[in-house]
DNA sequence: TAAAAACATGCACGTACATGCAAAAATAAC
DNA sequence: GTTATTTTTGCATGTACGTGCATGTTTTTA
């Protein structure tokens, strides 16, 4: 088991465990302790992991609120993440914005996955950190802290030098017929000017937010080559296959 | 369980019920007494809980985030990062890199300060997204997994058009006759050109650190406004003295 | 005021830790 | 494909940390 793999396993049981415990660590991943005590020191070195005795914390804001709901929405995005792998090969270009969906697919990328990714979003960026093959590219511009994405007249800049194979869009709400809408202009052409740069367009969705729309319309729904969504009803698919989006 | 991990706990049971009672605590957490009395001790001397007899009581109004406060208090980074923070004022517009010892100064920062913060380091940006106040604008760029900046020709290009009050400099290695260093050019290239739209420069350093130097010289240390370090010796005041650097 | 509870202190035990070093593995160079 | 070089790993050493218990002291309460 290569180290970036294993410190990449760490990061991902602290963050659905909230901790973790390095002589536990040690008999789960089948090395020394040491090896842990290394790992944890080098997550605590570039501020991944809070590094404790006996162990480390997660970082950031503690995530008390257990809900099974919470729980069982991010069961979902994970199975909308493993179909979505299906179409990110080997050194692409991908663009992807902010949200927990993409989150939770760029978590279940492959450490050996060699490609390009463009990104406004510091949490995308972060939970890149182990992908040796990975070149990241942040896009700056003014955080957005509602959804952790840098937005503004500089990303829009930024984008315009660049060109992606597939944009992968973290999207708020949808309806066939309105478009893919978010609740902020800023964010809107931002994802517009994404949209415009990037070759393919996959988006994906928890079943909920289809048919939903909010106030500024990014695009029509048929830019979009491939839509994402846990269980495919055929009246949906039926829908947007009329749109040449392909529905998965 | 943790140590921090109890301490956590104990801070959030505070936080729902006012008051806590040691036999109690004990009883809950399955600890001895003694325990506790200790973890009640630190959270006293750190000053985020009032210790009393039985017990201890909340601190002025509930809390939401604890956990980042917790445990840096009483190490050596948050002494620099308090002395750091005379020099921050409202509306400032701060520039400021990577390096855990710039990450724990951001995790001091009031929740009400106002300022605009530049920063090319995604861990820096995510701990201030739940600063209200604070107009984050991220630099983009490539990012350098070892030390999570940002670097490269469009970072370099990013800051072209940008001004600041108060750059905050990541110190790695800083020698008075060689000046400041890092182990990789393009670093040196970013941070050079951070010196060069800066007002006033601060670098905190521990004082290991102090006499040591790497291969790539970004700047003699006379460009430092200040340099803080956990304790002045009087023979290195006296040498960045007369580089007109105040060390403190 | 006496008994009980809570406390501070010091000690001992087990575990975790940093460090240096050598073997092993992975990577680079030839 | 083989060799050289770097990185990674495990082990040994000595040290530091966290916990519980024993002791004596202070505070609470009956």
């Amino acid at each position: 088991m290569l180290k970036e793999e294993r410190q990449q396993i760490i990061l991902k049981i602290l963050n659905e465990e909230q901790k973790v415990i390095a002589s536990d660590l040690s008999q789960r991943l089948e090395v020394s302790e040491d090896t842990i005590r290394r790992d944890l020191k080098e997550l605590d070195n570039i501020g991944l992991i809070r590094r404790v005795h006996r162990g480390a914390l997660r970082i950031g804001p503690p995530v008390v609120d257990f809900s099974t709901r919470q729980h069982m929405l991010n069961e979902v995005k994970t199975k909308l993440a493993a179909k979505a792998l299906e179409y990110i090969n080997e050194d692409m270009v991908i663009l992807i914005d902010g949200g927990t969906t993409n989150l939770n697919l760029v978590n279940q990328l492959p450490l050996t996955l060699k490609a390009t990714i463009i990104t406004n979003s510091p949490p995308i960026a972060m939970a890149l950190s182990n992908h040796e093959q990975i070149e990241v590219i942040m896009i700056g511009g003014t955080l957005f802290k509602e959804s952790m994405v840098n937005l503004g007249i500089d990303t829009v800049d930024a984008l315009n030098n660049m060109r992606a194979d597939l944009y992968i869009m973290g999207i708020h709400k949808i309806d066939p017929s309105i478009g893919i809408t978010v609740p902020s202009l800023s964010e809107a052409s931002v994802k517009r000017k994404m949209v415009s740069i990037s070759n393919e367009i996959l988006g994906m969705v928890t079943s909920d937010k289809l048919g939903t729309f909010s106030n500024h319309i990014i695009t029509p729904t048929n830019v979009l080559t491939y839509l994402i969504t846990e269980d495919v009803n055929p009246d949906i698919k039926k829908l947007y296959d009329s749109q040449q989006v392909t529905v998965i």
